[in-house]
RNA sequence: GGGUUUGUAGCUCAGGUGGUCAGAGCACUCGCCUGAUAAGCGAGAGGUCCUUGGUUCGAGUCCAAGCAGACCCA
């Protein structure tokens, strides 16, 4: 049997892969073959194929890939229903940049049914371009049968669920205040304008709102007029709008005179908000403040209740002067203050963000740019007592990047609020990772929720399936097609109509009430009600699929970027919550953002966007997937750096292939047949048996993680196992494979290392799939599946596990890694045999066959295991002065040089046994072992070595069989190095000519029969030939010798 | 401004409940080994474990404040 060689250019492995993938419709088959087994639910979060797929998309696809082909080959059946999210404001905005309009009126005079038309060509610009990514990388998913949330059938899934929150009374009409874009005019929901917070420098201003009189309040201005209220504001636009100011109640607050004139402001904020020295008037609380009547900047309204003093609670006293500014019209709590106090409304800005004549100073103007106008007013106008920069994050719209306003107007809402509970009992049963998602972000979120604005005043989306007649005011949802034909004035419209804007606006139906028409509210919705309904719309239930609803609800599995905790992961479970009482989803991995080497988020401003084809390009998909796997934790936010990423080429794939082609080298020369050559139990060797142990303890591991998601402990795990394989236990096992001979032993690791590599390709399959699959098909498993992806995953056997083996080994390695240290220290190359080690653990017994592979590794005839190590060192005496020198006075010297001089061994054995006696000057001494201090000496020969309370001995003696045993060796090594260098095949036969010196040829002659053995010849003899193929003039430890070989014909 | 999160060698990251925990891999230098290997082995260099306080006999490890990055929310 012939084994190829692994295809050294990536791409070309990748791509020849997709091929067969495709032409074997392998991943059909392997849903095909596990449609009878246990689910194991997956979600797809759609993305949107209108914009092109960047480097974030790829970093939660790896995982999701990962997950359902480690189901799938665990024998569940996974489906993997591709989604794509096709309405929305983005798709807009795309077609209006196309056909160079920018307002809705444009649109409106464009005809919104060419409109909408456009939108769904440009839904799928890029739909080539994500097929082709999620192809290349080997992300499995079924995109054939794609939700698509622009559909009837999605839309009526969709109206369904919409229709079941109006009849539970969850659905109203509001007016609030809203984050409002006015480029597009629409308001957004709380978790888009989360997309789009920028710091920014907007101009902050501390004004004067003089004091008009005292009427109703505690507080009396002495000087009317020329005492001022000090307010604060960071958007001077709002001040045409002001109706209001409000006071903390509960804090103090100072009038204070300076430079003639008198200013009230909370006193905290005195040295923060005035420039200059001031002189302080009073003190009293906020409360007193309240009813005053002030001169606004610009008066609009003529109201009693207007233009006075109001407490609040929201007032905010770490900033600004603790007098806040309030406009009803533009800021969520000024609105609710304002219904509090019914207030009168002034909005002097229509839906285009623009003044009206309401506040001719700048009518026609954007808001935003009304700014300079306006403060120069006040200052011309002394209302203005200064400004400063003030940096803070400020909404912009998430897609057109316009700032957003806060703009009190009609709209559609969800009551998410009133099942609250339910969603924050249904979020603690999510398994989040990680768990702070869930814990902290979202939970936050829940407590503090608020209800879901839903509509949209826009074009391209799910039409709001709600219908008020025009007489008597009775509105209606529409639960399905069937319910608008029953009801619609035109049933044929109704039965064919496309449930789109402007179709289906020109449905009209019969009031069952008073027979009046009914008319759609002109709104669409927001987009992530499309994504967050597609546990149910995808399947179109409930008009079909009832089954594959109720098999598929709710997901095991979902994991997309961890920016979705408020989007897609809300809205997910908002909606599961409110139609089918849980969260659609058990498990939720979120994944960190990846940022540039600079770890700054990639964004396209920023301009440090990789393009994820260049990073597939580099280093092909099994390199980037690993990286993403092993690098660290999915949440962790990744540094996407070229450099960084190429990493696991070399540590990990490059091992893996070599442990590979080291098999396919040999077991082709020797036609290794793993059905043929069967090896008996018996034959397997220990370090077979350890490396089969090693293998399962990894499967068992790999499997544990992985039920956990912890992804990069699974792959921590097989990189361990994979360097333990190539260098352990191929680097210790290479002689078995080398022999001429199919013995019982080589049939023995050949097996053991086919039978590993294949388990080892299929436990990496869902991981790195191209070149596990390659692995697998040059493998050639007959009797297996063609794919490795059809295969099942390894499943851990308690019964191949050697816990004692396996600490044997662990042992051995270290006694080697201490033998090379001692080696090193010692200067003694491992070519030189060594007659000894002694190591000073003796607590796990080794086998013989361990004990034998230590030696061979380390080059040492025996192996000693002892915690004695008292007889290999001598022991020096020193005499202890200390007790000596006040027992013997005098004498204590001369006592000291007797001990010093004495054979420390002896004199330790014997004060082992008692007190002995020593003779100075004539006196008996009595000498105890308290009065010597033994230091340990190694002798000269031993070098030592120690890691971790363990320690070796290596005993460098050399005699001259060592010596020669030595040469031998040397000169094996050359002869195989020259092989190499002359370009020999390994089995190749060859012949030897040496011309040596006369010691060396003396071993070489003696010898032979070793070295021709060693080096596959068929003769070493001292003649020199004229004919050879490779010359080479050496000197082997100061000994010169001439080596001609040939090879044998 | 608030919440969550991260901050350990040049880089990527490990370091339950505080007591040899200052580590691994890559990169670097030197030596060794080599019938698979862009490999392996051994040694070396490299860190005030973000900063500052505190608790403790003892703190990357707990607490507080601060700094910096990320995410989310105002």
């Amino acid at each position: 049997m012939e084994y190829k060689k692994l295809t050294s250019s990536l791409h070309k492995r990748e791509e020849a892969l997709l091929k067969f993938w495709k032409e074997e419709n392998i991943f059909q088959r392997s849903l095909e073959q596990t449609q009878n087994c246990p689910r194991y639910v997956f979600y797809e979060g759609p993305p949107t194929a209108n914009g092109r797929p960047h480097i974030g998309h790829l970093i939660p696809r790896v995982y999701k890939d990962l997950f359902p082909r480690y189901k799938t080959m665990q024998g569940f059946y996974v489906t993997r229903k591709g989604g794509w999210d096709t309405h929305g404001l983005p798709v807009e905005l795309e077609v209006e940049k196309e056909i160079g309009i920018n307002s809705k009126q444009e649109i409106e005079t464009y005809g919104i049914e060419n409109f909408v038309n456009r939108c769904k060509e440009s839904v799928w610009r890029y739909k080539g371009d994500w097929e082709r990514m999620i192809e290349r990388m080997g992300f499995w998913i079924d995109l054939e049968n794609a939700y698509i949330t622009c559909t009837d059938d999605y839309i009526e899934s969709v109206w369904w669920q919409l229709a079941q929150m109006f009849t539970q009374g969850l659905l109203y009409q509001g007016h609030k205040v809203l984050p409002y874009c006015s480029r597009c005019g629409t308001g957004l929901s709380s978790h888009e304008v989360a997309q789009g917070y920028k710091e920014v420098e907007d101009p902050s201003l501390f004004l004067r709102m003089p004091l008009v009189s005292d009427r109703n309040a505690r507080y009396n201005a002495e000087l009317p007029g020329k005492t001022s209220l000090l307010t604060w504001t960071t958007t001077p636009w709002t001040l045409p709008a002001n109706i209001a100011l409000a006071v903390s109640p509960v804090a103090t607050y100072a009038e204070v005179e300076l430079q003639g004139e008198r200013l009230i402001l909370a006193r905290a904020l005195l040295g923060h908000a005035l420039d200059s020295d001031y002189t302080l008037i009073r003190e009293f609380p906020g409360s007193d403040l309240v009813g005053l009547s002030y001169e606004p900047p610009y008066r609009a309204i003529d109201a009693e209740n207007a233009y006075r003093v109001y407490a609040a609670d929201f007032v905010n006293i770490g900033e600004g002067t603790g007098i806040v500014h309030a406009a009803p019209a533009f800021g969520e709590d000024d609105y609710q203050l304002g219904q509090r106090e019914n207030l009168p409304f002034f909005n002097p800005v229509n839906l285009s963000g623009e003044f009206t004549d309401a506040f001719p100073l700048c009518a026609g103007r954007f808001v935003k740019q009304a700014d300079p106008m306006i403060i120069d007013d006040l200052q011309r106008r002394g209302i203005l007592y200064c400004t400063a920069g003030y940096k803070h994050d400020y909404p912009f719209c998430w897609r057109c990047d316009t700032p957003l306003i806060y703009y009190a107007m009609d709209s559609w809402y969800i009551r998410t609020t009133a099942v609250k509970r339910e969603m924050i009992s249904n979020n603690q049963r999510i398994n989040w990772h990680p768990e702070h998602i869930g814990t902290g972000r979202l939970a936050d979120f829940l407590v503090n929720l608020k209800d879901w604005a839903l509509s949209r005043d826009r074009y391209w989306g799910t039409p709001l399936n709600l219908w008020v007649c025009n007489k008597c005011d009775r509105t209606i949802a529409i639960g399905s097609r069937k319910e608008l034909v029953e009801q619609a004035c035109d049933a044929e419209l109704a039965r064919t109509v496309e449930f789109h804007r402007p179709y289906i606006d020109a449905v009209k139906l019969v009031c069952s009430q008073c027979k009046g028409e009914m008319q759609r509210v002109p709104n669409v919705i927001d987009a992530w009600f499309d994504s967050g309904c597609m546990h149910t719309a995808q399947w179109h239930y409930p008009f079909e699929n009832q089954e594959k609803f109720r098999e598929n609800f709710p997901a095991d599995f979902i994991c997309e970027g961890i920016d979705q905790t408020r989007g897609w992961f809300y809205t997910l479970l908002a909606t599961g919550t409110i139609i089918h009482g849980q969260a659609p989803f058990k498990n939720c991995i979120g994944t960190g953002l990846g940022l540039d080497e600079n770890e700054l988020k990639m964004s396209k401003s920023k301009g440090n966007v990789i393009d994820p084809w260049e990073l597939i390009d580099l280093y092909g998909a099994d390199c980037l997937r690993w990286y993403l796997y092993s690098s660290s934790a999915p949440w962790r936010s990744k540094r996407l750096v070229p450099d960084e990423i190429k990493e696991p080429l070399y540590r990990f794939l490059s091992t893996l292939r070599n442990t590979y082609d080291f098999f396919a080298l040999y077991a082709s020369i020797d036609s290794f047949d793993p059905h043929r050559h069967q090896a008996e139990a018996s034959d397997l060797t220990s370090i077979d048996h350890w490396i089969i142990s090693r293998l399962h303890t990894t499967i068992n591991r790999v499997s544990e993680e992985l039920n956990l998601y912890h992804v990069p402990q699974a792959t921590e795990a097989m990189e361990s196992f994979l360097d333990e394989l190539s260098n352990w236990y191929i680097r210790s096992s290479r002689r078995r494979f080398w022999g001429s001979e199919m013995t019982s032993d080589k049939v023995a690791a050949y097996t053991t290392l086919y039978q590993v590599l294949v388990a080892f390709a299929q436990l990496l399959a869902p991981f790195i799939p191209f070149i596990a699959e390659e692995i697998y098909h040059n493998l050639q498993v007959k009797q297996g599946p063609p794919s490795v992806h059809l295969c099942p995953y390894p499943c851990f056997n308690n019964e191949k596990i050697d816990r004692v083996l396996e600490s044997e080994m662990v042992m051995a390695r270290q006694i080697v890694t201490l033998g090379h240290r001692a080696r090193n220290r010692a200067q003694i190359k491992v070519r030189q045999p060594l007659s000894q080690i002694i190591f000073s653990d003796d607590s796990i017994p080794l086998r013989d066959e361990v004990i034998a592979l230590i030696k061979a590794e380390l080059n040492v005839e025996q192996i000693v295991l002892t915690t004695n190590f008292d007889h290999y060192y001598t022991y020096r005496a020193e005499p202890n002065f200390a007790t000596l020198g006040p027992r013997l006075g005098r004498i204590a010297q001369q006592v000291g040089v007797l001990i010093k001089t004495s054979d420390g061994d002896q004199l330790r054995d014997r004060l082992s046994r008692g007190p002995i006696e020593l003779e100075v000057e004539g006196a008996a001494i009595e000498i105890t072992a308290a009065d010597v201090v033994f230091s340990p000496v190694l002798p000269a020969s031993f070098v030592a070595a120690e890691e971790n309370g363990v320690q070796l001995l290596l005993d460098t003696t050399l005699d001259e069989r060592l010596v020669e045993a030595g040469l031998v060796r040397e000169l094996i090594h050359t002869i195989q190095r020259m092989r190499k260098d002359a370009g020999f095949e390994v089995t190749d036969r060859i012949v030897i000519a040496y011309d040596a010196e006369g010691m060396l040829c003396a071993i070489m002659e003696k010898n032979s029969e070793v070295i021709c053995k060693e080096v596959l010849a068929t003769r070493c003899h001292a003649n020199m030939i004229d004919k050879y193929e490779y010359q080479a003039d050496v000197a082997i430890n100061d000994h010169r010798v001439q080596i001609r070989l040939s090879r044998c014909r």
